[in-house]
Order: C-alpha cells, then sequence, then structure tokens
DNA sequence: TTAATAAAAGACATAAATGTCTTTTATTGA
DNA sequence: TCAATAAAAGACATTTATGTCTTTTATTAA
C-alpha cells in the first residue's frame, strides 16, 4: 500500500504527536526506537515532513521534533502520505497505465474507482489527534 | 497498490482471456504489444500463472497462451494478485506492523480494516469474464 | 526424423528503494 | 566564547524490484 518511508513517517508523526500535550520535544534516537525503525533512515524521513510543515524541529542542545497542539486537528493522514509518497496511491491506475481516466478507462477502473476514493476520504478524514489519543493511552502500538 | 509485475499480469490475462471466445493461442510478443509490457519480463509472469492455473500455456509451433472458456468465471482478480504479490495487500498492516491483529492494533487499523476488507471483497468478486468484455468491445483499454 | 517454433528456465544487468555513515550547521547553556 | 548537542545535508552501501539475454525443453508440421 504506502512505501516504507511512509510506513515510518506515519509512525514516527504519530509517536510525536502522542507527546505534544506536554510540549516536549522528541530526539531522533527515541523516536526511532519507539516505533522499532532504522534511525539514520527515519531521520531522513523526518526531514521531509519537516519541509512539508507537518512536524517541527530545532537543532542543537535540547533540540528535536514536535507536532504543535494546534496542528493536531489540522494535519492529517493524507497530507503525510502525500508528502512522502505522493498522490499516486488515490490517482494512479491500479493496472499501472499512464494515467487514469474516465475517458480512457483500463478494465477495472469502475471498480477501482470506489476503493481509492474510499482510501482517499479515509486518509483526509482521519486527524493526527485521532489516531494520537490511542497511543497516549496505550491502546494501539507502533511496533510489533 | 500493486508491483509492476502484478499489473503486468493483471493485464496479460485479461488480454488473453479476451481472446478465449475464438480458442486463439497467442505469443508472448503480441501480448507484450498489446499491452505495452516488456516482452522477456512479461514471459516471466506468465510462467507464475500458468503455474498457479491461471491460464495455459503450450510450447512449440501454435503454441502459446490461453485462458480456458470455463475459467472465464472461475478466476477472478484475487487470485491473479495474491499468484503473484501474495496477499499482503489485504492483510498486511497499513503502518507495516508485524502482524495486523485486533488484539494489538496499531493507530488506523479501524480505519484501514474497511478499505483493505473493500478491496479484497472487490478483487474476489470480479471475474476474468467481466473485466475481459469491455476489452473484446473495445470500451476499456490495457495500454496508455 | 528433422527443422522450425515458442515457452521454460536460469544467469545476468539495471534501476529504485531502503538503509548507513560522515560532515556540516544551528542552538544552547556553561 | 566555547564545548556539547542534535538535526540537516550529502555521500555511500545494500537490498529488492524490474528488466534482459542465452540456453534448454517440448511441440508440431513437413
Ligand atoms: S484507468 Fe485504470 S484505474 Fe482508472
Ligand atoms: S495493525 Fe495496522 S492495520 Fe491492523
Amino acid at each position: 500500500m504506502f512505501s516504507k518511508s511512509c510506513e515510518y513517517g506515519i509512525r514516527a508523526t504519530i509517536f510525536i504527536a502522542s507527546l505534544c500535550y506536554n510540549d516536549t520535544k522528541v530526539g531522533i534516537k527515541e523516536i526511532a526506537q519507539e516505533i522499532d525503525s532504522p534511525m539514520a533512515f527515519t531521520a531522513k524521513i523526518l526531514q521531509v515532513l519537516v519541509k512539508n510543515d507537518i512536524i517541527k524541529s530545532s537543532k542543537g542542545v535540547r533540540g528535536g521534533f514536535m507536532v504543535l497542539k494546534e496542528d493536531l486537528k489540522r494535519i492529517t493522514l493524507s497530507q503525510i502520505v502525500v508528502a512522502i509518497d505522493g498522490d499516486s496511491v488515490f490517482l494512479r491506475c491500479g493496472l499501472g497505465l499512464s494515467n487514469c481516466s474516465e475517458d480512457h478507462p483500463c478494465p477495472v477502473h469502475e471498480k477501482f474507482k470506489f476503493v481509492k476514493q474510499d482510501l482517499a476520504f479515509m486518509l483526509e478524514n482521519t486527524t493526527l489527534e485521532e489516531v494520537s489519543i490511542g497511543i497516549k493511552k496505550g491502546t494501539t502500538f507502533l511496533k510489533y
């Protein structure tokens, strides 16, 4: 469904968000531990998320990553996915034709249309707040 | 969504199926042309589909690939996908956790569940017959 | 029975995704 | 001002997916 990069990116963002209630910044080492991901690789992905205004970062002593409390309702899964993997998951032809359109449909176009719409709708309407609550409460998990 | 292999595999199978009404076998060269795919690579994928009883093949003069008419209703997109990519698209955790379960859900488990179910249902209930009709009639396309 | 044919099989090549390491830059607190 | 810290940046390494080429095997028709 998503690339590894995207999976790590979502997991990292949710973890960082789950800590934002106490305004704590968190370092890449702890993030990688908590989501069980390769540290250096995850760091690269976080750079993209920072550039896309999804998470904030600060360098130096007491630096780290954080999500702004006011962003919890604004940021959706869709924004994270698009930042890392692009919009191909929703828009691409399911059979790999160069462009997916009603004018030149592949044999599964009508069927895939709904699945892709559902996925897009779900991602666009799922906020960071919603998915980070479970982590804070301990009812959902980010590793194993 | 699917791997390139799987995309080519589905397209090839649909094309072969669209010809099965006149019991014509078709060679790899023509298949690759009609679905605009790399010929040698596509040949490899077709080997897998033959092994999985999705298409038939015969070697030598007047040999080629075909789909049995009686298989048109039996074969579903799901079978093709599983043969090539496995069942990870339906079963894997959307965030890459090692196993997706109600007992140890990731933060998007409840949301993804429905999307994955819908996809699985669609693929399991879409027959080769259904998707090859459009190709025969010329209302759907396998390339560009 | 042989030559032509076409898929199967396997070795090899290339590109893309994933992952690691080192150096640089910015920040902070002593 | 300086040393310590941590992210950013960039070069590099490894693995996986994608794609190609050659040889082998099976089939057919002459
Ligand atoms: S053309 Fe293939 S999904 Fe739209
Ligand atoms: S545990 Fe992640 S989708 Fe089920």
